[in-house]
Formats: structure tokens, C-alpha cells, sequence
DNA sequence: CGGGTTTGACCTGCGC
DNA sequence: GCGCAGGTCAAACCCG
């Protein structure tokens, strides 16, 4: 691709995006994946994802994803997952991160007049998925979340 | 013609 | 047990 800022991988966001014009806002909400979309059930929706943002975002990285429940432990489900949401803001959904997305999927979801639509890495054996939704308080944002490792360098 | 997109149906997990 | 919501599949369709 031409795109030599996306050449390495997305676990990196902070480096990749932090330089690149294009990304007003980023941020990595490790407790906004945990949650779950926490303000769909509380019905509050001032504080959402824009709260994480405020919150000083690199203090969590050291749990990957912070995905221990109120044990302290990790749950095996997510153990062997990686995934890495972040928020931007940008005109068009797709851009181009350095790999090749099929997408296989769109959804309405609650609480949501923007669809999320789902797309696998189209690189053979590649495991990685990742949805792309609009934020709902904020259109002009839109939310991706990557799940799994790349198996392969970027094509 | 091949690969990607669209879209409705199907499957599964979870809360009530 | 049932219904709902999210996630995935797959056939039809579209486009280069």
C-alpha cells in the first residue's frame, strides 16, 4: 500500500496515529470493552466513551484490556483474545491500516441508529476481525474495535 | 471471471 | 423456558 504509516501492526495505535493528520482523537477504552458498552444498560449516555478519553488513557496499559472481573482474575475467554478498540474521528470507516478487510457482516445494534459492520482479515489463516461502528452521541466519531492478532505482516 | 459486498436467515448466549 | 440482541453464515448480487 501506499500508506507507509500503516505499515506496521494495529496494536501499536498510539505510535501510528498519534502522527497522522487524519486522527483528531484516538484512544485505546479497555474498560469501554469490558463493559460492554456500559452506557447502553445504565441509560446515562453523557459519560460514555468520551469519559475514557478524559481519563488519561495509557494508565491501563499494563492489564491488556484490563479484563479481569471482580475476582482479580482473568477470565479464560479473554485470555487468549486480544482486542483493541479506539475511537476517531474521521469521514469514512474504512481506511486503509496496511491489511486487507472482507467484510461479512452488518447489524443494526441497540441504542444505535448507526449500523456496525463486521470484517475478517481476507489473508488466509488470519484470525483477526474487526467491527466498525459510528458513535451514537457523536457521528462524526467512529468506533473500531480489533479482535485477534495478525498472523502475517501487513500486505 | 474472480473477489468483494449486501442482506436476510440462522445460531448462540444471556437476562428475565 | 422464552425472547431479545449480538454475531456469523451464505447465497445472490455487483463491479473491475
Amino acid at each position: 500500500m501506499s500508506n507507509n504509516n500503516f505499515n506496521r501492526s494495529v496494536q501499536t495505535p498510539e505510535d501510528e496515529f498519534s502522527s497522522h493528520p487524519d486522527f483528531e482523537e484516538y484512544l485505546m477504552f479497555d474498560d469501554w470493552l469490558n463493559e460492554d458498552h456500559d452506557y447502553v444498560a445504565s441509560g446515562s449516555t453523557q459519560n460514555s466513551v468520551n469519559q475514557v478519553n478524559d481519563d488519561d488513557s495509557g494508565g491501563s496499559s499494563s492489564q491488556l484490556g484490563g479484563y479481569t472481573n471482580e475476582n482479580g482474575s482473568v477470565p479464560e475467554r479473554l485470555e487468549v483474545k486480544e482486542r483493541v478498540a479506539f475511537k476517531m474521528k474521521s469521514e469514512i470507516e474504512i481506511l486503509d491500516d496496511g491489511f486487507k478487510w472482507r467484510k461479512y457482516g452488518k447489524k443494526m445494534v441497540k441504542n444505535n441508529p448507526n449500523p456496525r459492520n463486521y470484517y475478517k482479515c481476507s489473508c488466509e489463516g488470519c484470525p483477526v476481525k474487526k467491527r466498525v461502528e459510528r458513535d451514537r452521541e457523536d457521528p462524526a466519531f467512529v468506533i473500531t474495535t480489533y479482535e485477534g492478532t495478525h498472523n502475517h505482516r501487513s500486505v
